[in-house]
DNA sequence: GATGAATGAGTTTTCATTCAT
DNA sequence: TATGAATGAAAACTCATTCAT
């Protein structure tokens, strides 16, 4: 018991070490190096909980996609209207904006190169992280509404992610309500038609 | 005369032999090899155009966005509606989606360990990106619209990439109609409001 | 003694294991890992027997000279005629081919960059296993035969190892009869000469 | 002309180096900042010439397992009697053994590693390495000699090189005449046997 | 101006050895 | 005594940059 504790424990701590740094320095520019001391931890210690750079990198992925699919599917089940649903996703995926934007960018860069082993992981994490969103918007939204809920989903996450972006890019404060009333006042009267 | 276009028509072929290899591969693991080869030239060449690899690529961030900005507020300044506003922006961005984002991901991974000057020229950039959009909604959204044009731009932009990438990852064709009708199912209404 | 017992029998396996990778892979890329694995111990339980991997593999190869010395000795005690010599050789240094041609190859390689007691012990070595051939080609060689009994040894070792290389190399089964009546049929007229 | 020459003396520099270093040190233990030390490059320059250390290992292989056939058959072809074959392979394996002797041992040990391609190469030049002696061998052996040409080979260069081995190792000079002699006065009563 | 061979600092990965339990 | 997680020095290989031709 114990023991298995204290494994997790490690492993957690390279996983954050290992967050911080890809997304701070894209897949190719992070170094081991760095992973390693951010850690607290010997560069050779690495290799005994990954066996590459690149499988940390898909294991980083999968840890966070998994926590993340957890909370968002656990909320927006409790989701009762489209308004509701509005400010839920700007809550979490403001939150969680910067980190995963980060790897979601190096994903798309470096996995290309990946053993196909390591590829067939990613994909499956890209499909596990669009459920939740159609889920919600496939009970949520008007009976024969014409735009399919996936692309509803595109449209909502993307103007969440870009707004957030712009508040961050232009240094001024991230106020997620006060964002969520904007994006509510832009996109319900669509979402609403019957 | 003759010299000048010369010398030019060469830059123009290592940048355009720049974007594919920056764009297929993200900023680190490009290879000024690759890019050498790409354009046709020995690899010292590179070397007599730009003085290394990351201004060559800020040039070319700089000589893309330069391009598009053009394209963009041409196009947006006869555009007399919001309906029209959308259809132009989704078959505009839509166009230079794949590779204005890998140019972007590689931006917010690279540049911050760029020189100074460096760093300024890209910031620069940036402000000018977002210029048209924000001045084309200034004209033609209602008055009193109670969110800002900044805010409204990005959820728009946003909207569209992130379908526009969602339809390449699911391997579905991109009809840009289509999308722009789908968008402004969900955006017009809201956009209207007055 | 039940306790010495035990020490000597772990010992032994240790010795095993480390004979089978030594000889299968060469020293330098052997590794105290898979040695640990095939005795079936832990990797710091080597270092309690041994001091270092050099140390293990000298006690290796001084084990396995010993064993060797005292069973060919004692089979050649008993040879009275250069045919039976010839017949006894092969059969033990055929059966122990494979096993003493890699120990022995890792020896001229690895030995130089050992510490200078580590050579001592395996210069020692080499001077005991070339005794017991000598002696019996003193006994048994004509009176005045012109070539030096450790020459000898040497063209008749060689031959044997040669002849039994060449059929594992050809993937040919290795009847040791049928080599022992070949080298005869050569050998046997040179070295019968009064 | 002059380009294609300076190419080929820098790669012959560095097979020259990598044949010190490799049948010094063994394969594994070999180091390539050794081997460009030795050759007076820097180690990216190795890369230039050679793909992998392995490949370097193999071409290396091929280099001098040519240069020793083509030595080789040149002078068995002029060979009349088996005494003179005798004399002519002890001088030429004699003169070679010791980088001969290192390189196949290095070979049993690491091409199992190595990937199918070099490995094939391999393979290739075992054979290769055969073929003149047993040509020499069916010429002039006599009539139906009951012991295969294959088989006589192996005897006699095993005995040619421990005999010569055996000199090295106990100190004494190589006189290769002297060494031809006592192989002629061993082995060729048993080979001239009709 | 143009070339491309050469460089060597920097990166990932391995593995003998140690030491707290 | 036995363990095996942790270490970090060392090795293969890469690639931006330089410079003699």
């Amino acid at each position: 018991m114990k023991n298995e504790d204290l494994v997790q424990d490690k492993r957690r701590e390279i996983l954050d070490a290992a967050e911080l740094v890809f997304t701070t320095r894209g897949f190719t520019a992070a170094r081991m190096d760095d992973i390693a001391d951010t850690a607290g931890v010997a560069k050779g210690t690495l290799y005994l909980y990954f066996s590459s750079k690149q499988e940390l990198f898909v294991s980083l992925l999968e840890e966070r996609t998994q926590e993340y699919v957890n909370t968002l599917s656990g909320w927006l089940e409790h989701a009762h209207s489209l308004s509701e649903f509005i400010h839920i996703s700007v809550k979490l995926r403001g939150q969680l904006f910067v980190k995963n934007q980060r790897l979601a960018e190096s994903m798309s860069h470096s996995v290309p190169d990946f053993p196909k082993d390591l590829q067939r992981r990613v994909w499956d994490l890209r499909r596990a992280l669009e459920q939740p969103t159609k889920d919600a918007l496939a009970r949520l939204l008007p009976r024969d509404f014409p735009v399919a809920p996936p692309k509803v989903a595109a449209m909502v996450n993307g103007a969440i992610d870009y707004v957030v972006a712009g508040c961050i890019f232009h240094g001024e404060p991230v106020v997620l309500n006060d964002i969520a009333q904007d994006l509510e006042y832009v996109l319900l009267p669509g979402l609403s038609q019957g």
